[in-house]
DNA sequence: TGTACATCAGTGAACGCGCGTTCACTGATGTAC
DNA sequence: TGTACATCAGTGAACGCGCGTTCACTGATGTAC
């Protein structure tokens, strides 16, 4: 591999690594362009040798934080033996994962591209295969049911659950400590099975 | 009265009617000082004559969404003689008010004080007594509970219910109708009854 | 009621800052011989 | 391996725009007599 691509990457993953940093951070709001590049030790202009712009920065990070979270997801899955149990596992798994992720967690859900632009298609499809994935699981719950209306409920009882984590950790509702919340996400869990 | 105080207060209203507006069309982001008097018909200057500067101006029409959120939940819940249907009736109440002003809904949640400035007590407590009044109906449907735990679990089937309106309503979660939203929130609020 | 003066609300041009993006330049990398 | 030239990645100063906020000014409102 020539030198020259061998820089390039080398760049493109100092930036992302600087970029990743104060997005966890500082969130998502704290990701400016020459904060970026001095983390990074390189040059303001640089970046966009590398990344369209700084929506293409934000969109990498954020699928690498769907890797991340799906990965979360399986492995948590995968110590599970009993199906009633997946869904509990999962959704403290979840929860985890918010918690310990949080900035790059709220980034997922807060970015939105500005005007008429797009999110890529590569991106959307990212998203869709996590959602997929936590459908599929939460069928378990929901055998029985006829497909249809499992998928669309299973889809409720993510954004149940997504509401309620997400909630709690914005701190609108002051004093949900993690134990709290576990308990809490456990009840809804049993509700749901 | 004296003409001046009257003056104050007409170009109070004029510039908060015109926030309201471009909030209801544009959404939170849409909100800018100068679109603001112009659309008021006053000057970029006056505004600042009458708030303290753009947050304030947001604080005022969050707290009037909020007096409007309010009155819905309450007017919905008044036609209701059956404790056990309160908590459906008032799910769905929140929902039409979350479609039908959805860009002032989401400013609510989406608004975030900049650095450290605090949100005004004022306000925290008008957010404070909506909650609680959720909370309070809520209750009817967790009667035989200890009084803390029933309180969180409140908020959790808030938050839960808040969740499934708000990603069903940033359509994350492709065609989610209106009356498939319904349904899955009166299956929800089952669970929960 | 009228006049002279004082005050202060309202004005809008100008300031200042943050920040994304560009572009003419230069020095490192690659190519040809 | 070395030299001469060509290319192009990387640079950072400068551009440009959006936008909140200020401030010296002026004309309307209020006060005193």
């Amino acid at each position: 591999m020539s030198r020259r691509v061998v820089k390039k990457i080398e760049l493109t993953s100092k930036i992302i690594a600087a970029a990743e940093g104060i997005l966890r951070e500082e969130g998502i709001k704290g990701l400016k362009a020459r904060d970026i590049t001095n983390r990074a030790g390189c040059s303001l202009g640089s970046l966009y040798t590398v990344f369209k712009d700084i929506d293409a920065v934000v969109m990498t990070l954020n699928s690498n934080t769907l890797v991340l979270l799906e990965r979360s997801l399986s492995d948590a899955t995968r110590r599970v033996e009993n199906d009633r149990e997946m869904l509990e596992v999962m959704a403290i798994a979840y929860a985890d994962f918010a918690i310990e992720n949080q900035n790059a967690w709220v980034a997922l859900f807060e970015h939105r591209m500005p005007d008429g632009k797009q999110e890529p298609q590569w991106h959307k499809e990212e998203f869709h295969r996590l959602i997929s994935m936590i459908v599929i699981a939460l069928r378990y719950a929901m055998r029985g049911c006829d497909q249809d209306v499992a998928e669309t409920r299973a889809r409720t009882y993510f954004a149940a659950l997504h509401g309620v984590v997400s909630l709690s950790l914005r701190g609108r509702f002051i004093g949900v400590s993690r134990a709290a919340l576990y308990s809490e996400l456990k009840h809804l869990v049993q509700l749901f099975a």
